[in-house]
DNA sequence: CTTTTATATGAATTATTATTCATATGATAA
DNA sequence: TTATCATATGAATAATAATTCATATAAAAG
């Protein structure tokens, strides 16, 4: 293909790709959950909660780290709305609340060395 | 269920969490693709690549910001391995190369706002 | 060659994020 | 009520990441 016809495809892909860009309040909304996802604790503390509710110091023992550490990572978490918790006698108990992120995250999983 | 029983479950899924758990190497791999992705201009960045590859000046009119940062945020896929380039005369052509990761973005688009 | 165009790079700065430590809270048990 | 257990919190620090600026490189045009 000659240089001015590929740049005139180009730039129709420029347009087109600025049209079904997403809002800039989706892909803030989008780039804080893969940036909540995107560190290895919490992603442990997911692993760890994908099998049901944890109190906090199973989680500490499943994710390794310190007792506050691990408290301010849930609360990240939680503050993303992907993990939820109750109380339950002086216990408290954290659980998946946003399955689709799990989803996610097993997905990737999955394609981990299958390139 | 009474707090005993209670407490047991909850061993027996840490036990089950614990083996499940992907090893380290695994979670750093992940955790590092979650947070490339994990960034306002660097999602953009995606979602302008997907259409097809395009040369930086085009990334840059798509994202906006500068060259500069452009051409940093670029780097930083190319070395987490989600995108690629290649020369064409004067001009880089950037192109998404892992596209599961084009998929996880979709799919993560696609949940937005339906919780 | 020299200049221009397109992009990359390194170092410095700034901003964001995580971790730690000490302490607070809230529920239960004694 | 007091002591204890489980967890949360705020402030300080440490670590990591992003942005900018100046400059380098590589190809092409003149």
């Amino acid at each position: 293909m000659d240089r001015c016809k590929e740049e005139e495809l180009h730039e129709a892909r420029l347009k087109e790709a600025l049209q079904r860009m997403p809002s800039d309040e989706q892909i803030e909304e989008m780039g804080s959950r893969f940036k909540s996802i995107g560190e290895p604790s919490r992603l442990k503390i997911l692993f760890a909660l994908a099998g049901g509710e944890l109190c906090v110091d199973h989680v500490v023992e499943a994710v390794g780290g310190n007792q506050s550490a691990v408290s301010h990572q849930l609360k990240t978490l939680k503050a993303a709305r992907i993990v939820k918790c109750r109380r339950s006698g002086k216990k408290i108990l954290y659980s998946i609340s946003d399955w689709h992120v799990m989803t996610i995250i097993e997905l990737a999983k999955e394609h981990l060395g299958c390139e």
